[in-house]
DNA sequence: TAATACTATACTATTTTTGTCTACATTGAA
DNA sequence: TTCAATGTAGACAAAAATAGTATAGTATTA
């Protein structure tokens, strides 16, 4: 019932790049500096982050990463399912194979984590980084 | 951000129990193979739920485990927690040397982590066994 | 064209999870 | 009293997930 360390980091450097006036690349090796991430480690983490849309990538000399969308637009929800995936906190809520009931009754057990998982999503949703940079000073 | 097999498992023993009349013993053997749990494995998790304070257990002939509180008097945060330990979403909200601010200046995603897990614990807490039973019907 | 910076992917080490096994303690019944 | 049933305790092991590293390659720009 963790958020692993990648979506640590990777909250950690969106966070970042969302101090930036808006637009403003900045290469992993300075990210990784400055908050204390295992270099390559990053890069695989960034690469997850472009691909989810949230940041843009820029190779070459001068390259590194910025914000595809404005911090405002980019909530701490999809910057989880970015690294992790849609959030599923019981297998038995994405494959029907691993519930122990396998639908031949009513099962309560996965309405209630259903509705967890629900609220789980809606709370991190309500996050986005322009608040969470505000709520830093 | 998932619960574990074992949370999972506890979860539907406890269930199981709760549909027996108060205070009824039932061995583990019958446990598993209602429920499609490891024998071995569940003895495991049931000894964490007996520690937990959840069940009662009773060794030898006609032995097994009972519940040791009406199910209406146990929530999905005992038993989550009987089996997990405390939530924690992130290692920085339990272990301050993990947080990459280390205090020295003010935390947003800190914030917000909390207070999601706040959040899954009252929604944990909402659920008792005597309300998951009804549901079954 | 050479240096810089990201991409892709394979590899590895560590930790966690999911079990299993062996030896033992308790209980009830023959 | 002894034996079979049942849980306890903790070591062991296999598998999966996590965290991190390495190698080779691509795009960019000075």
């Amino acid at each position: 019932m963790k958020l692993n360390q990648a979506t640590d980091y990777a909250i950690r450097s969106v966070l970042h790049l969302s101090g930036l006036p808006f637009g403003q690349v900045m290469e992993a090796k300075l990210i990784a500096e400055e908050e204390n991430i295992p270099m390559r480690f990053l890069l695989k983490i960034m690469r997850l982050l472009t691909q989810a849309g949230i940041v843009e990538s820029y190779r070459g000399v001068n390259g590194g990463y910025a914000l595809a969308r404005n911090p405002s637009e980019i909530t701490l929800l999809d910057v989880v399912e970015a690294i992790e995936g849609p959030i599923a906190i019981n297998r038995c809520l994405i494959a029907p194979e691993y519930c122990s009931k396998k639908f031949s009754e009513h099962c309560p057990v996965h309405e209630a984590l259903f509705k967890l998982q629900q609220s789980m999503v809606e709370h991190l949703k309500q996050y986005n980084f322009q608040m969470l940079r505000e709520r830093m000073k």
